[in-house]
DNA sequence: CCAGTTCCTTGCAATATAGAAATAAGACAT
DNA sequence: ATGTCTTATTTCTATATTGCAAGGAACTGG
């Protein structure tokens, strides 16, 4: 409680969040600028001044032809002004994408993880820093796991990693001289596409993210939903079908035993009797393949009740679905959106519910992201 | 999204600020009151001075003994400086409640509504706000109702009432000549726990509603969810029992079909074959009927899966119960935290259930709570 | 080249705010 | 009783921020 209230009482500059509009909106226009920051356009004038002299922001010269009077130049943020590097850390590898101030990818690079030793995972990060670096310095690096973090500096608890209460932020920072930012991966990609992704404009969306786990994130009045308990993957086995397989758990159909990628492939192993990839799995299924068709059929089904039941509990009109699990909707895409119907209020508006489809590396440009945002807010002021 | 937005901005004096932060955190020190708003101490005692003198505000003299120096006088509301009306609208009745500045109950009325025509409506309000009003005068009355509101204004749908885009506010507005603010049933009774309720301090819960139906509301970031879809009832038939009975729209043990009055004296009736009253229900439970147990002990059991759905979904870690049906809690209690537990990460911390008892009366205190919110906006400001 | 239009900037007055100093209100020791 | 100590609150004043209004600036079309 007190955490958080301190954490929205954090203080921000006007200029700050005049650099934070731009970032966010695009070039935009100084006049609703004006209108979306409550200031007047002379006030604008102002702050802008230096950041323009700065280099962080830019004026565009685009012209919209017809139009009478001035021509208006809307305001931008240089996005090569700063660089930023994400890192992605799961139980075996740790995956390395430089962003622009967009969080759009750069380089990127990967490598395993040695051991689960704090010292081997900054080891790896350093390396990972280094190898991507460029003669333009890192504005800040982020750093992204699944598990809680606190403070955006300490790892809580990584199931993952074997991790509680490791102070991973100080370990990096002391051998690299960048601010460090740990958040939650989940937390952190849904930071990322309400900003830069799919979710922006959305004041209030979900993400879900099905891969090796599933994920689940939120973003309400705005604002990423980070309390102790995002890290913990509360979506993770959620019930969706009282006849499904086991998760590792030990629950009946939940979200982990319909929609991940190892027991979809666990579940098509075991009734064919042979060993299959994923990328099988959906390539039998294109085939016709019944056993691949009815376990995705049933992942489609699985997905649109959670859908569904997301939106209804956390009363949002927009899902992001991510991660590199998402294959299976090529084949059934239609079971989940007859599930989702079949879930909602008849008067309820349709859900949107939109596909990212730039698979893992989505989530190294999460941590970036964090990075970006966290840095933001420093950004303005101190030029 | 653009009328969200709009209600984000919209603007709030300093003064308004600091009522609201007194009337919400009761008796408080000035000192944490400009921790809390981010002024110094100065700039309080400049914005607190008319709203002392306008007698909106009041020093206590609280003597913390053993207390060096100049004793300390917390600020508090003067809480009957003002008077509401709150009124909830059912499909066949309307109840009213005068509550204070604090949203605590003063005199109570209830008349039966003549038909659903606007007009009669209309009428039975005026003659309830007639019955209760005093020689203080009401500041704004607040409407509650089951279905989706628009503006504050205009009931866009409510299905007990038949209604599609009646415009209440104004309709009542022009026979009283006081503010009238309408709202959703459940979003009003969320504010209300929210400022002056079980949530009061917690920036983060979910409100679950028993009665004739199941409601379902959400507190984030210290705001209520007030999307348009949440008047529609979207917890109402949320799925939790597979071998559970039907409800009337066909859900198999859907939350209205496991919770409900109505539903919960159906299962009882057909088992026993003859008519029971709810509180009858109750008692043969107490007493050991195996009916009523089976029946009652299910609906602790769907009542609490329901709870960790929401918590995990909508990532809360309090939740209030409201209603008039709750009773079965008597008897199902333990029923309900097992569900609970079954459902929720064993890491996760444990969660926060509290039970507002007040029964149906906090629907129409919840309307008032609405109509006070408003209002202080503007109070601070006009004195 | 000039009027018309819209955009952006500058000068100035009003307002709000924090910090420092002053005052107030008690407790406690003498 | 009186003075001192401590903390709370207010007053005073310098500073900073803001919006308004007036004044360029940039472009179109006659």
């Amino acid at each position: 409680m007190s955490s958080l209230e301190a954490a929205e009482r954090r203080y921000r500059s006007p200029s700050s969040e005049l650099a934070r509009e731009v970032l966010i909106h695009g070039p935009i226009l100084r006049n609703v600028l004006a209108q979306r920051l409550g200031l007047s356009l002379a006030t604008l004038t102002r702050l802008a001044r230096p950041l323009l002299d700065g280099g962080l922001l830019v004026e565009m010269t685009e012209q919209l032809d017809g139009a009478l009077g001035r021509p208006a130049k809307p305001l931008d943020v240089r996005a090569d002004a700063r660089q930023f590097l994400g890192v992605k850390l799961t139980g075996d590898t740790a995956v390395a994408v430089t962003t622009d101030l967009r969080a759009s990818e750069g380089r990127r690079a990967e490598r395993p993880l040695p051991s689960h030793d704090l010292a081997d995972v900054v080891t790896v990060i350093v390396e990972l820093a280094r190898e991507l670096a460029n003669e333009q310095e890192f504005s800040a690096i982020g750093i992204s796991v699944g598990g809680q973090v606190s403070d955006n500096r300490v790892v809580d608890r990584a199931p993952f990693l074997g991790w509680r209460g490791v102070p991973l932020a100080d370990a990096v920072e002391a051998q690299l001289d960048v601010p460090v930012i740990v958040e939650n991966d989940v937390v952190a990609l849904a930071a990322a596409e309400h900003w830069f992704g799919l979710g922006r404009g959305f004041s209030n969306f979900a993400v879900i993210t099905v891969g090796a786990g599933v994920g689940y994130g939120l973003v309400m009045h705005d604002q990423v939903v980070s309390t102790s308990e995002a890290g913990l993957g509360l979506g993770g086995h959620f019930p969706l079908d009282p006849n499904g397989p086991l998760c590792f758990l030990g629950h009946r159909g939940c979200s982990t035993a319909m929609l991940t990628i190892p027991s979809i492939r666990a579940q098509v192993e075991v009734a064919l009797a042979r060993p299959v990839t994923y990328t099988e799995v959906l390539e039998l299924a294109e085939s016709g393949n019944p056993v691949a068709l009815a376990v995705l059929s049933a992942a489609g089904t699985a997905l649109g009740r959670l859908i569904a039941a997301v939106a209804n509990l956390a009363m949002v009109e927009h899902v992001v679905l991510a991660g590199e699990g998402l294959g299976f909707l090529a084949v059934s895409r239609s079971a989940m959106d007859a599930a989702i119907l079949a879930d909602r209020d008849p008067d309820a508006r349709p859900l949107d519910v939109v596909t990212d489809a730039s698979g893992f590396i989505s989530w190294a440009q999460g941590a970036a992201a964090v990075a970006i945002q966290r840095t933001m807010d420093t950004l303005a002021t101190s030029l």
